[in-house]
DNA sequence: TGATCATATTCTCAAAGTGGAATATGTGAA
DNA sequence: TTCACATATTCCACTTTGAGAATATGATCA
């Protein structure tokens, strides 16, 4: 995807991890190699569901985050390849990670991670504040 | 100087790379541990006084960059310490440095240390540009 | 097909960033 | 003290970004 290298290329990368949300971001996805879906980082972020979505876009428009479709959830995931620095860039964020409110994310990923079967997500947004809590999730036909 | 790592720290750090003229001037302070001062910076990157200026004001805002005065001029140097990002942020600065765009700078950059006396700059901004061309550098007391 | 749900987009506007132009500050030399 | 010069700051118009609110899209299931 990312063809010349140039330096608009990179302070494009740093812009998008010039920004709160968007670096917290980094840092749980750094937790979760095979990705994350939005609801997922909408739960542990505390933020809307409109505004993850949109800075997932401005990330992987700076070619720092791959995107699948599974079904209903869209995985995000930071790019392993391609991006020549995204080794030094993911060193950083590390960096980020090591931070106190960083481990608050942290810990609140772990606990969402936990929810899922199979290693994919089966829930929505906010499961355990919506009404009906544990029953209302229905888990649907998946394999493992 | 940064006393608590906090991911704000962190973000304000990116977003100073995150503009193209801010990462230059990251690139050429790469060159020069000892720092540039600022009509070094000038002549390099071919921006404005004013606005060099204000860019480096904003790097040492966050916590990239320190200033030291040696007379008229003012040095800036890439932070060696008290920085837990400064490492694995100058190896994406590195990155940087080997883009096409980058290149031109450096090659500028040592055009402009050559004029260099006992390791200080002793001229000012653009000096083949200004009447009288060299014979405008008047060399004053300098050990060394 | 219609309902439900996960995700994406658009609209909007306040807030922040950007950089040119003019000017101020600070330092050393005459 | 005055001048010259390197650097810093302020003012201002302009552009970009940020995020709430509402709505659209797209996929699955009944």
């Amino acid at each position: 995807m990312i063809t010349t290298l140039t330096t608009t290329v990179i302070d494009r990368a740093f812009a998008a991890l010039g920004d709160s949300v968007r670096l917290r971001i980094g840092c749980c996805l750094l937790m979760a190699p095979d990705g994350l879906c939005v609801c997922e980082l909408v739960d542990v972020l505390g933020e809307p569901q409109p505004n993850v979505s949109r800075q997932l876009k401005l990330l992987k428009e700076a070619g720092l985050v791959t995107q699948r479709r599974e079904g209903r959830w869209a995985y995000y995931a930071l790019r392993q390849k391609d991006h020549p620095l995204l080794k030094p860039l993911t060193a950083c964020i590390e960096t980020a990670c090591c931070c106190v409110d960083a481990q608050e994310d942290q810990r609140r990923l772990r606990a969402r991670l936990a929810l899922r079967r199979g290693g994919k997500c089966v829930v929505g947004i906010h499961p355990r504040k919506k009404k009906g809590g544990e029953a209302r999730v229905r888990l649907p036909v998946v394999p493992g």
